[in-house]
Order: C-alpha cells, then structure tokens, then sequence
DNA sequence: AATAGTTTTGCAAATGTTTTCATTTTTTGC
DNA sequence: GCAAAAAATGAAAACATTTGCAAAACTATT
C-alpha cells in the first residue's frame, strides 16, 4: 500500500536494478535473467506499481488505444456494432475511447481531433459521409481509419460493411415480387445520414423492378424510436392511406411500425406487410417475426477490429476493405397482398 | 501537410518563439500577448499540428479519459446508461475510456488496471459486487471511483443509482396488491449479476406483504435476451403450470414473455399479467404497454459523470453518492386475475 | 530621461519511460 | 583455469511537453 509514489525507478530501487533493467523486464522478458525477473516482479507487487503507458507512448510506442467514433450507442443498431468492435479490439490488446456525435458531422470532427490529441493508434469512423475537414485530418495522421458500416470501393479509407443501397433493394425486390402495389416508406431523417439515404434509394430501385414507384405523400419519417414510429403510423392509418406494404428503415421503425397496427386492429400480414432491415436482436422473435434484411453488425465489428490491428501493427501495407453481404430474411410480416386488392388498384 | 514531425518545438520555430510560449499559449493564453498568440496559431494551422496529451499526462496533468467498465454494451439496459454517462463526461471535457466484461468479474480487474495504465482521471463501474482486487487496486489510486445503476450506503466508493432492492419490491407489492396468487418469475441468471439479485429479492419482499410466495418450481431462468425468454416462457405455457402473473428481471426479458404469450393466444393482461423492470425506450410503446418500474438510466449516468468530474477537479472532498429511487410505472400489461382463479385458488 | 512596476518571454529542469551502446558478468570450450 | 563468446545489466540520451525562475521588454510615473 505504498501510496508515496510508484514509477519505474522506485521499482528499480526497491529491486535493487537499474530502471533499465526493470523496463526490460516488462517489454523484452526474454533479455533478462529469470531471477532477476523475479525480484522485479516481487517489487512491482509490493509497491503496487501500475505501468504508465502515457509515458510510454511518447516515445512513438503505440498508446494501445482505438477510437470510435458512433452517431448514437443506446439504439440497437450501434451497440451491437460497437460491443463487437470492442470484443474483438480488446481482444487484440487496445483500448477503446468511444464517442458519439449525434448525427452531427462537425461535432465529429471535433471529436476526431480530441482522439488524435490522444495519439489512438487508429481511428474508426461509422459511414462514408464526413466533413471534408475530418478526411483531411485523418489522412494527415499516420495512424489508419476505417470507415464502419457502410461499404463503397472508393472511398478516402478503406470501408468495413454492407452495402446499404442493396439492403434497400432486396426489401424492395421482396415487396414488389409480392405485387404489391401501395407501398410506402418509414425512414428516419436523411441528412447526416448515409446508410438510410442509401437503403431507401435501394428499395425504391427494387421496387421499380416490379414496376413500382412510392407516391409522393407516402414517404413518412420518423426518428430511430418505436414511439415516433408507432405514432407516425398510427397518424397513416387513420388519413385512410393505408397501403398494403409498409417498408421500414430499420427494424425499429418496423417494431413501433408493428404495435401501431397492433393497436388498430390491422393484422400483419394479412392486411399490410411490414418490413425492416437490419435483423436487430429480437427481431426474429417479434410475434410475427419480422421479415428484414440482415446486416450482419457483429461480423462488420469483428472485421473492422482486425483490419485496424492488422494495420496497426504492420502499417506498411494499406488493407483492402470488406464487404459483408446483407441478406434477405424473410419471416412472418411479409405476404401478398389480398387479392381483392390487387384487382382494386388494376381496375383503376 | 506537413507530415514531417509537428511537435512544439516545430511549432515555436515557425512562430519565431520558444517552445515554452506555445505551451503557455495553449495552457493559460492570458500570460501570452495577443499578437504572439496569433503568431502560434497560424503555424499550429500552418503546421497541422495536434497537441499531445501523452506528454502532458507525464506531466502529472489530467489525462482527460474516465474509464467506464460495463457488463455489456449492446443490452438496452447499458446502452442507454453509456450514452448518457459519455454525453455528460464529453460535455464536461473528458474522453471514455470503455470496456465490458461480460458479467466476469476477474475480466473486470484486467480491465480496470488496463485503464490505471493508461492513468485515466476517474473509473466507473457498474454495480456493487466486485472482486475485492478490483476494490483495493482503485482504492490505491487517488483518482475517483464511483460505483454505478445500484445505490446502497456503504460502499467503498459513492454509487449513483437505485435501489434494485426497492424496484423489485414495487413491483412484486403491486403484483400482490392485485390480488395475484399463482406468480412466476423469470429473471437473468444471478451470478456475477447483483442488480438482478437484489430485483429478485424485492420482489419476494413485496409479494409477501400480500402472502404470497413463489413457488419453488416457479423460478425460470433466462439470460438477457428476448429469444430465451420467449422460448423460457413458451416451456412453461405448454407445462400448465400456467400462473396469473409473471414478473420480469426486465424489460427484455419481458418483452420476450410477451412475445411467447401472444403466440400461444394468450391475452395479456386478462389471461395473465406481465411486469417488466428498467422502463427501457420502447416499453412505453408496446401494444400493450408495459408495466414496469423505472430506473432512469439516462439521470444515473448524467449525476455519475458530473459526480466523478467533481471529484477530479476537486479531490479534496470525497462527495457523497447519489439515490435516484426507482418509480412504479402501471400500464396496460398488469391487472387483477379473472375472479374464477381467485375463488379457484381460494377454494383449494 | 530615469526609475519602478508590470507584462512577456526564454532557459533549463523535470516528468516516466525506452533504447542504444558500452560494460560487466556468466557460460562455454578447451 | 583461461580465453572467447554470449548473456545480462547499467548509464545516459531521447521522447514531447510543462513550469519555476530569471531575464528582457514594455508602461507608467515622476
């Protein structure tokens, strides 16, 4: 319980070795002889001494630090996607400083900035849209970034994800290989916000397919919460523009999609269809299981971990990214449409 | 973009003045004249240069990182609580540090002297239980500790959050209160888990207020997820042991039980009542909605963040921690059993 | 224009570690 | 036992900053 102080040379002191001698033991235990080892070890023990990588880093040692930077941690999407980068970050020997933004890109790069100043030894960043300030920044340091979530070929760093612009269109494919008709789209805001910009656009290239095209006045938003979802539904619902398929952003949007017509009495999906992307956990298990697309975010974590420890710690070759597949998972929400509805909307 | 090297000294060299006057220039301006100030800042930009924390940190200055150690980071109960915890600790300047341990508390300590390492100013743990290691290694350090989600009085460090103890109890006296005699419970499995305990505990306490007691066979099991607790449920539907009300651990778990109940045709709340606990963003929103008790995560991890700020700014005082107390929420998924199971229970 | 007071700046030491190089100690081969 | 080789250790410089102290540069006062 030695309070006093408890650096290296307090160490060395009380083994009676030279801090060099104690900072070899640490770093290169092979160099130093076993029962000196030992006498360290004892030292290092009585005095409680905790190793100071602050110290250490400035000598151009990895500070054994990864930053992340998230829009948000408490929605579903995020924290399965940040658990698995941390398992696997950890797992590697670095330490996560993690942050969120809130959607907005500036704060972003203040963020950015503040980690740098923390000389992380790289940078994840979730999607492909940044200010171009935070681009600079990051190409001006020598430590890598990867760009999470999202994947595209050419972008400034390489891209760990899914192709968000596919896992729109094979929800839109779905829907309208269904036939139906009357579809409409629950997204959440776009600005700021790359993959469901993409996925919408996707759906509607799917669905235009089949020949189908969302109207104007059915494009309905809500923000990333099963409340606002719900409520914008429920507000859908009784306008009396009740289409028959309702393509949802996220899986959230589609749960609060789900208990707003729950509480109308439509039943899903018999009356209207109801689709997410994302496969969020719990999605499978919705009473009905929720047709979605499935974007695999441990996977796109665990990857995104290794390829930044991979170029950390061999900084000479630049990694290619990785593009994980979405795939359709089509469950107990999605069916045809009735077919009375069909001949209804061919008769007009 | 120059790459070469920017520290101070390239900095004061472009400025035309000594390394000691950039410092003073970034740590107190005021003891620098304005136009020497300007000199530095157009070189820092001309330069690209981004201060290092490291070599401050040796300074004995604050490192400007709180660490923060969660069971888990992708569970609806934390997630919340990180990113209220991390928009707190940001605003007040400060960087997270974070991990999780997977309800291991031996991982815990790795973690925690991880981040001694990396001398971060203050540590957030979650709950009370911890290895007594943990315990002694954070007590040896001068920088704060709080003790996060569970409050009780004596602690080794402040803890700020509720009584789990009292939540489980307002929920199984409301229970009781209902008139309900042939209770379950389905909670998370306790090991490693003293939040869950003490809910389980209270629970016990409230219904006994009433008599009523749960029956030894009655206790399931589910891990924190809405799959297990919908299949744990389901089993214990088919088992005819079917009771007149289920209490959660929380809210997923009850979700989950929602799910199974709604599959297998029963009606909640009029075949049997269902409480969650935690009041997670979404339970309010459930068709129908859930019956719980409120542990307000979002307040916990503010008052937390602003608790160990406080004390790193001013370590003299050892403040006091913080009880936030839980709040029965009645919604729609509780209510008193059919009069039929009443006299049925009571004729017996 | 000289003095005293104030503001601004630079020098040098200090922070806790790692690492190169030289020195000492140990081992090995005879 | 001795020399040569190998292994283990220590001294000192280096890393990027901050800060106490003293020197220098300004202001204000006479």
């Amino acid at each position: 319980m030695k309070n006093k102080k408890s650096d290296i040379v307090a160490v060395a002191k009380a083994a009676k070795v030279s801090p060099s001698t104690v900072s070899r033991s640490f770093n290169h235990p092979d160099l130093v002889k076993a029962s000196t080892r030992k006498k360290i070890d004892k030292a290092v023990r009585r005095l409680g001494y905790i190793r100071n990588r602050a110290a250490q880093t400035i000598h151009g040692i990895r500070s054994g630090t990864v930053g992340l930077i998230v829009p948000t941690i408490d929605h579903a999407i995020f924290a399965e996607l940040i658990q698995s980068f941390s398992d696997s970050i950890e797992e590697l020997g670095f330490t996560i400083l993690l942050a969120s933004h809130g959607y907005d890109l500036q704060r972003e790069y203040a963020l950015t900035r503040k980690m740098l100043e923390h000389r992380v030894d790289g940078m994840a960043l979730v999607g492909i849209e940044h200010e171009e300030a935070t681009i600079q920044l990051l190409s001006s340091q020598d430590s890598p970034s990867v760009l999470l979530w999202n994947y595209s070929a050419n972008t400034p760093f390489p891209c760990v994800g899914s192709d968000n612009f596919q896992a729109g269109w094979l929800i839109g494919d779905h829907v309208g290989r269904l036939q139906h008709r009357r579809v409409a789209a629950l997204f959440p805001p776009l600005a700021g916000n790359d993959r469901a910009a993409q996925r919408l656009l996707g759906a509607e290239a799917g669905l235009a397919e089949h020949g189908v095209a969302i109207p104007k006045d059915r494009y309905l938003e809500a923000p990333y919460s099963v409340g606002e979802a719900k409520a914008a539904v429920t507000r859908l619902i009784l306008s009396d523009q009740v289409p028959t398929a309702l393509i949802c952003g996220n899986d959230v949007i589609a749960w609060g999609a789900m208990h707003a017509l729950s509480k109308q009495g439509l039943r899903v999906p018999q009356d209207i269809s109801v689709t997410g992307i994302g496969d969020f956990k719990g999605s499978r298990d919705f009473e009905p299981a929720l047709t979605t697309v499935r974007i695999p975010a441990r996977q796109i974590g665990a990857k995104a971990a290794a390829l930044i420890a991979q170029n950390i710690v061999s900084p000479q070759e630049r990694l290619a990214g990785e593009r994980v597949l979405p795939e359709l998972v089509i469950r107990g929400t999605s069916a045809a449409p009735k077919v009375s509805e069909q001949t209804e909307y061919l008769a007009r």
